[in-house]
DNA sequence: CCCGGCGGAGAACGATCGTTCTCTGCCGAT
DNA sequence: ATCGGCAGAGAACGATCGTTCTCCGCCGGG
């Protein structure tokens, strides 16, 4: 029917966005098969288990992820404003009606015990984060110790605003990034 | 066997030990009843759901997390000492061998989207840290501005924790949050 | 036109889950 | 000692899951 490529866009797609809305464990290959409109024996073809279908759903996030925050700080013109940038986008994000956390907490909270390969997945994102952040502390020319301090900040903000229900984590997590980062930048 | 509060703790302290192991929902019943030495037929005459125990478990976990951060800051003499000690008491947890992030946070990613009564128990929870941090802010005489960021330090903490799988995020965030209680403390 | 194989639809399978039911033995009351 | 009822152990049940298999229609090559 369509080529392999496409195939297995359309399933990573449409298991993406049942995964984030319900939950791994609650949604069975049936209803992805339904959802990407491609057979099961066919997505057995292009991933070997479910196990491996979360993983490429991961990977696939991952550079949704990264080329969000890309080109949120499009518009910044120093290294400072593309880190609160960071906190712009979190904001925009907060505020989507079907937002439900970040997928890879929720996932690693879900099958990080079980599946190592889940795990990897996940921690691996969050290595690339801590790297972006990493790499902007640097360009602005602040110690290496507030990379750390600024990422668990983006990290809180996104559980606080899935358990609570609101995006005002998200500025106030600006605020303190704010904060850290004048005091990091003020010296001498 | 035994009377009914004994019973009823046996199996809440079963559960909570294997769904924060394991995930809530890669324990079945029969093995909470194997571990509790309770029969399921008790179970279900002292909980009406599966839905029901997870939730008892959630509180049961509110008031240990409680206790725990109160006794931890039972050395301060100041309420910005109490402040830092949330992010002590952390670091001892992230240090556990068995550490596996929130569980509250994990069972609201589990379970969030599907069980409200478990999204309440979790947001319960949180509500209640928040209010924590809120009056330990208030006695330090810093702005109600600086609770959340707070509160989101520790969340994020906890989250980058349990990813990484080092316990560096706690003494990282207490940086943080001492920077941020320097910056809110010394005006005027 | 016929035939072989490939892909789709979904039935089937075995496992597991939450929940209930049955059976058995024990205990106190008479 | 006898009886009634409660509690424990675990079998049973219906649903659902991940995964595989079967069947059927379609297509290109002779």
């Amino acid at each position: 029917m369509i080529d392999e490529k496409t195939a297995r866009e359309a399933v990573i797609e449409a298991a993406d966005e049942l995964f984030y809305a319900h939950g791994v464990q609650a949604v069975g290959m049936d209803a992805v098969r339904t959802a990407a409109g491609v057979s099961l024996k066919r997505i057995y073809s292009l991933f070997a288990s479910k196990d491996e279908l979360i993983v490429a759903v991961l990977r696939h996030r991952t550079t949704v992820w990264d080329s969000g925050l890309a080109s949120a700080s499009e518009r910044a013109t120093s290294a400072r404003e593309r880190i609160l940038a960071i906190f712009d986008f979190l904001d925009a994000w907060f505020r989507e009606p079907d937002f439900r956390g970040c997928a890879f907490i929720n996932t690693h909270g879900e099958l990080g015990a079980s599946s190592t390969a889940v795990a990897d997945a996940v921690r691996e994102q969050k290595r690339g984060f801590q790297e972006y952040v990493a790499r902007l502390v640097s360009d602005a020319g602040a110690p290496a110790t507030l990379a750390p301090q600024l990422a668990i900040l983006a990290e809180g903000a996104q559980t606080t605003a899935a358990i609570a229900g609101t995006p005002d984590a998200a500025h106030q997590a600006r605020a303190a990034a704010e904060t850290l980062l004048d005091v990091a930048t003020a010296r001498g």
